[in-house]
DNA sequence: TTGCTCATGTAACAGGTTACATGATTAA
DNA sequence: TTAATCATGTAACCTGTTACATGAGCAA
């Protein structure tokens, strides 16, 4: 139940319609949360009605009119309550794990060629983070538009760093420890 | 949608009621899936009308009845089939990352309260699945009921173990990083 | 007598995904 | 001319959670 809440947190740092947050996901917050667009319009719809929004209407000729949603003195209280609570604890689901728990019942190669895939991932997610990411934070941080800000953004960042090295490990571990023959090895 | 496969996955050990499924997730599978009571038994219907499941009731004196599913031919088909297929990647949903992001609008020691949490929660989780979960494999594997299974339990469990040290550690990292002075830290 | 274990479920709701619908502008 | 970008949404569906209902037996 946080979409409401980072809705609110994107909001604060400008108004924006819809569809601008969804931008904001993919460039940001996609690898620890993500939405879809109907379900972002359907949240801040909600969130209007609950008085943590408020709307105003851009028309546009020949384009669909843009609803630029601003954050309210009721949603920023609504928005700081909810940072101070303890986060609620997330399940963790991966089908890869299930799979690897199962795995005596599947053929080894292709137990092999599923780890490689992880770590191919993983690997490249490493990349960009580092290539991409990195780079963009700490050039708002430079530039002096969000200083502070970007020293979060750079933790949260670091965890995805860490996660993905992590992954990359133990796909390595995992694949050895399953002694696939060396002539398997493409 | 892996939860139906992870079904297929636990009734092909040996046939259980849905009862019996729910305490194998929570006794295994549970740190990297998890489904509660009522979702169990609707998938359980849903896969008997499929063909996946075939039922026996066992008529019980002053109990309800225990129905015993069985995993059929054509679920055994179905299972392997997905047992190959690549996994999906499944989207990573973490209110703790987004408060992180968010950070620079929370009070410093509250957010330090908050990892500090963390770190906790990881670090008993750890301590658990060494002390508690590595034996019960071991064990499993040194009375050979399930020699080979074994290995893929504890491949799947050190992974829980890598992704718990990875966490204390970024707690520890993040917490040294906002430098909150020594008098606070109780 | 309080609460846990066994054992089934239904109903309602919340959260997330996919498919569909519309339509102008602009870059390759 | 094909595809992407901007910009709105609705409808249907799937998945997961919570609350409710029932009821015996047993241990602290």
């Amino acid at each position: 139940m946080s979409l409401p809440h980072t809705l609110l947190g994107l909001i604060n740092y400008h108004p924006a319609t819809g569809y601008e947050i969804k931008a904001a996901f993919e460039q940001s917050i996609h690898f620890f949360w993500n939405a879809t667009l109907p379900q972002i319009y359907r949240t801040l719809g909600q969130m209007e009605e609950k008085g943590w929004l408020s709307v105003t209407v851009e028309h546009q000729d020949g384009k669909p009119s843009r609803k630029v949603y601003s954050i309210t003195g009721e949603g920023r209280e609504e928005f700081r309550r909810w940072l101070a609570e303890p986060p609620e604890i997330s399940p963790h689901r991966s089908p890869l794990l299930i799979k690897v728990f199962f795995g005596n019942q599947m053929d080894q190669n292709n137990l092999a060629e599923i780890l490689t895939g992880c770590r191919q991932q993983h690997a490249a997610m490493l990349k960009k983070y580092r290539e991409e990411i990195m780079p963009v934070i700490q050039h708002f941080s430079e530039l002096a538009k969000a200083p502070e800000d970007s020293r979060f953004w750079a933790l949260s960042l670091d965890f995805g760093i860490r996660y993905a090295e992590m992954v990359v490990e133990w796909c390595d571990a995992a694949i050895e420890s399953l002694g696939i023959s060396s002539s398997k090895k493409d």
